[in-house]
DNA sequence: GTGGTCTAGACCACC
DNA sequence: GTGGTCTAGACCACG
């Protein structure tokens, strides 16, 4: 079953979007693998807080990017390959990456700042 | 005269959001300074190809954070002060940076290869 | 024993609306009368490929509108007078011509085209 | 501005699919033609007392059909060539021309019956 | 119990 | 003012 308890959801960026993310982040960790059974609409629903319907157009998206598998009536599972994992990971690791290193850039932030700031951090969190 | 031609609008998030960063981001940098002119209305309106009303909203929302000061019929300026200054560029790189930290983690990414991605790719945009 | 080989399901429209229509047209058509026995959930869920839930509700309506007399654990059974066979065919059938009339009249067909329609496409199933 | 006097909804089959009948069949009757201005969503669902998301949605439809023209922030217009107009009037006339025979045929209607059922119908709202 | 759809109301960007 | 999107709650068919 695909753990949830990771996920804070954020104001102002829609919801649905942050599930999706989560859940392909996850494809990218090994931490979700091929054939895990999601939780129901309704589970997720209360779990989270949000609509069924948001949950719904979460998995609709997934399903449509062959990364969900589901039928009515049956439960959910996630149906990722190991080519499609890879892809996941090169494709999410650019964009962060990518979006940090243009908001560095754009406030005038050498590199070595940046990856100082980043190894701080990285540290910082792993004492909490 | 603050410019505005490394603001690249992406889709998907609200653009007076953007416009906002982006005049943060370089208060941040130093290269929007205290007392800088803002172009009007209608000539930002025609250099980014948005609504005159999503520049005023941007405007609106700097104004009442008292980083900028108009004057009705008058041009506006930025009003940033050296506390402000540092105040906003910590916000941000703390901000950026645990965004990516954060989903780099959620991905089971170790910290040498985070950074090794980040200099790869500060690298190759340095080359472009 | 009720037939129920002419029915044809549609997507779209709810099944057990289509169960309930297709027993009324039966009765109206005198296909179906008072003491007919209909064959068991389990058979007809089979027979139609449709879930026991779907036929039970069908049923429940068909049971309120007193059209259908079911006792617990034992068969059902049809259940129309006369006086109800009579009302039951000029509601349907004037809904029906209802329906066509107004369709087209919206579209401008004349009375003429409309009824040359009907009967051309008449012919044209008798001859399948 | 095509008028949407003559629409009136049917409860139990989606709201959005009637609307978007309607408007398919006043193109077929010719009473909305290539160019007619579509009232706007708050207009319309004030008119017809839904919801503006759904009639958002009837729009939508048209326009995946290359029905409706509507650009942001700019009215909707009526987009229907000749050539589509014609498609549309076979496809709808013919659908409810069998879906009366089919229903007619079930209720053991011979063809005459029917015919009369119609041009007296017919007749009698002309009267109204 | 499951997933899927329809209607509803609020918000956003744009003219 | 316009069209477009997001979240919300109720309902339906199904296993």
């Amino acid at each position: 079953m695909i753990s949830f308890e990771g996920l804070i959801l954020t104001a102002g960026v829609p919801i649905y979007q942050q599930i999706v993310l989560y859940v392909k982040r996850g494809m990218a960790a090994g931490t979700i693998v091929d054939g895990d059974e999601l939780p129901s609409r309704r589970v997720l629903s209360a779990l989270l807080g949000v609509n069924p319907n948001t949950i719904q157009k979460a998995c609709r998206i997934l399903e449509e990017e062959g990364l969900l598998c589901s039928h009515a009536g049956a439960k959910s599972y996630a149906s990722v390959s190991p080519r499609q994992m890879e892809q996941i990971r090169r494709q999410l690791l650019q964009a962060d990456a990518r979006t940090l290193v243009e908001a560095m850039k754009q406030m005038g932030v050498t590199r070595e700042e940046a990856v100082t700031l980043i190894t701080d951090l990285w540290k910082g969190e792993e004492e909490v």
